[in-house]
DNA sequence: GTCTATATTGTGATAGAC
DNA sequence: GTCTATCACAATATAGAC
């Protein structure tokens, strides 16, 4: 009895790992109940058995995706840092979770465009709040510290120049490195300090 | 005979651009010939009469999208403009395009992450060559006119700023703006001066 | 809980009439 | 060139044996 209950818990963890794998790879629409059941090494009948169906699966996979990426990197930002601290640390923190799950953000971004009525609630419950981070920065404004720029256009700013590299991935192997992965890698490493620097400048008054 | 071969021109004209409005919002994988056929208005035998296939029919969608939007953006950039001039032109043109293809870039970047082999042929024939603008940045950092930075990273960094706030749509009206359009449009209209100043500053010298 | 077998629908693709 | 009818297959999903 209790071997059972232990052996629900391991496979609907596998299946749901195989899952991510493959969600995140394919997509919804690209990606198949038979080869989810492949790569975990099971039958698509026991999919069936504990998610129901291909929507439910799906659903469950990209609250996991979602949870395991983005609390986690909210939470190395520390409310009592510096705005120079914070844009610093997350950049940082970001492009490494990023390089470790290269495939996450458009897998993320797709999906939500598929279904954008998913993320208020999503949102809800991961702990995602600009607030504190937009009084700072408009404080920063006010203190005549930093150049005025509208906190929500920062923050945008901030994400973009961190993420659009791993969504533009085949774009910019394809045009600077001959398709080249080690080289890629190093633009990604190397874009930890670009990215924080070209930040820090463009909102540093003279 | 001359109307069959008018009529030939205008069934595929028609197909092409139902093809591109269906694949476009759903992706390769989401979209199927019943959708493209409903969209323009035939039926599905037809389709592959013209393009024999799902894969040929989107391959010709794909270069049409493709062509139609970067060439006419590397055209608003003039050899002979000076850099500061090059972006402010590229960044406003290119935001104005993308407000009026917003799919598109989503689209794109989704399609070359399932089939990343076909870019560099696309961008062979497309007159991409960023070596110009390369060269003109780094005799500019050798001038001392701007800061030290990557070329290639600089310029990432212009698209990724440009691009970013389309791909990443519904989290930014989710987050930002309750979901309301109006406010996500005036957004975008804002950022084509932020984002120019927000490159310049992050480039200029003190 | 896990499997095999099967039902059912939707897909890309083709044949053949007009 | 355009249509209807149909094929072959892959998809999600379920039934039933173990």
């Amino acid at each position: 009895m209790i071997k059972m209950l232990e052996e629900k818990q391991n496979t609907e963890k596998t299946i749901l790992e195989a899952a991510k794998e493959v969600f995140v790879e394919y997509g919804f629409d690209g990606a198949s109940m038979q080869k989810i059941a492949d790569r975990a090494g099971i039958n698509k009948a026991l999919l069936h058995y504990y998610f129901r169906s291909k929507e439910k699966l799906f659903e469950a996979t990209f609250r996991e995706v979602f949870y395991s990426m983005v609390p986690p990197l909210i939470n190395t930002v520390k409310e009592e840092m510096s705005l120079e601290e914070k844009i610093t640390i997350f950049v940082e923190k970001y492009i490494d979770t990023l390089r470790d799950n290269p495939l996450v953000p458009l897998f993320i971004l797709h999906e939500l465009n598929r279904n954008p009525e998913n993320l208020p609630e999503l949102v809800k419950e991961s702990g995602i709040d600009p607030a504190i981070f937009f009084s700072q920065i408009n404080s920063e404004i006010e203190s005549g510290n930093i150049r005025p720029v509208p906190p929500h256009h920062l923050m945008i700013n901030i994400l973009a120049l961190s993420v659009f590299p791993f969504v533009a991935k085949p774009i910019i192997k394809g045009l600077f490195f001959n398709r080249d992965n080690d080289e890629f890698n190093k633009f990604i490493e190397e874009r930890k300090e670009i990215v924080t620097t070209f930040i820090l400048n463009a909102i540093k008054k003279p």
